[in-house]
DNA sequence: AAAACTAGCGTTATAATATAACAATATGCT
DNA sequence: AGCATATTGTTATATTATAACGCTAGTTTT
C-alpha cells in the first residue's frame, strides 16, 4: 500500500509519503505526458493544473474560477474551468472528490491508477492511497454482482493524525 | 458478502438477493425502529421514505419534491425534502449516492452497516453490498494513515448484468 | 490557395443541487 | 394552561454544473 499526502501539515512524515516535486516540475511532467499522448496542455489548462497543484487542499471549481480571474486579463466563466477540469481528469492529472465537490492533483499521473482518498474534515488535507488489496476486493464485489465496473469512488472522511 | 438489489429488472435473480417486503411492510418496520429509538417518523418523513421505497431507481431531492407536491395539498419547498432526507439518513433508512446526487432505501436499516454500491449507468439500478473483507481493507488503509474514519463513500459505476 | 473541418475557448443563459434564516405551528411535559 | 422543544412553512439565496451558440486559429482536404 502506498499513501500520499496533499496537505498543509509541514510535519507530514509518514514513512510512505514521498516527494512530489515542485509545481514547476510537475507541470513539466504533465507537458511530457501530453506530448507523448498527443494531447494539448494549453496555457489555460496549464494554469488550472498549476492552481490545483499550488492549492494546499482540495479546491472547488468556483474557487479556481476566482483565481483565474484574479491572475489574468483573460476572461473566465464557469465553462472555462469545467472544460479544463474535464481535460485534466481525462488525462489523469487531477482527481475529483465527489463527496466534497473539489479537486486535487493526482500523485501518479503516469500510472492511470485507481485511488482511495482519506479526507480530513477538520484541516481538509487529503491522502491518496493506492491499495491493491482493496481494489481486488472491489473487483470481487463487482464480479459477484456480475457487474462491469467502469469507475470507482472511494472516499473516507474523518480526522487525520494531526487533527486528532 | 451480501448483495442486495434496488432495481426495476423483474428478473433479478441473484442467489444473494433477498426479499425486502412491500413498501407498507418496510414503512412499518421503520415505525418500529423509530419507536424503539424515540424518534418521530412524522407523516412528512413517512411520505418521503415511502417515495424513496417506491422509486425503482435512485431518486433525487427535486424529484421527491415534485412528487410531494403532486400527492398533496401540503406545501413543499426544498428544505421540506432536505430536512426529511437528513432525518432518514441519520436513522439509516436511506443512503445518499454522492456520485449521482440521489437517494435509495437502505436494505438493512437495523444494522447500521457500511455499504458499497454498484450503480448501473444504463438502467440506474443499484446493488447495495456489505462486504466485510472490503471494509477490513478500508480500516487497514485508515489505520496505516493514522486516520480516524467517520464515513465512507464507496460507489462503483458501470454496467449491470442485464444491461451488458 | 480556397474550402471544409476541428479543437479550443468566449459568451450568455440557465439548470440542478443545497442551505440560511426566520416565522409559524404542533407536540410533549410539568 | 404554560413552557420548551421539535417540526414544518416560507422566502431568499448560495453553490455546483451544463447547454447552446459563435468565433478564431490551426489542420486537412481538395
Amino acid at each position: 500500500m502506498n499513501i500520499c499526502a496533499h496537505t498543509h501539515h509541514d510535519d507530514d512524515r509518514l514513512h510512505s509519503v514521498h516527494e512530489h516535486g515542485s509545481v514547476k516540475e510537475r507541470i513539466k511532467q504533465a507537458e511530457e505526458i501530453c506530448d507523448e499522448a498527443g494531447a494539448r496542455l494549453t496555457p489555460l489548462r496549464k494554469e488550472v493544473l498549476s492552481l490545483i497543484l499550488s492549492a494546499k487542499a482540495p479546491i472547488g471549481a468556483y474557487d479556481l474560477l476566482a483565481k483565474l480571474k484574479n491572475n489574468n486579463e483573460r476572461p473566465a466563466a464557469p465553462p472555462t474551468v469545467y472544460r479544463s477540469l474535464e481535460f485534466l481528469l481525462e488525462h489523469g492529472f487531477v482527481h475529483r472528490l465527489t463527496s466534497i465537490n473539489a479537486f486535487i492533483p493526482c500523485c501518479h499521473p503516469r500510472e492511470g491508477h485507481q485511488a482511495a482518498f482519506l479526507i480530513c474534515q477538520n484541516c481538509h488535507s487529503v491522502k491518496e492511497t493506492s491499495a491493491n488489496d482493496l481494489f481486488d476486493q472491489l473487483k470481487n464485489i463487482a464480479d459477484q454482482g456480475h457487474f462491469q465496473a467502469q469507475n470507482s469512488v472511494i472516499e473516507i472522511s474523518g480526522m487525520c493524525q494531526q487533527c486528532q
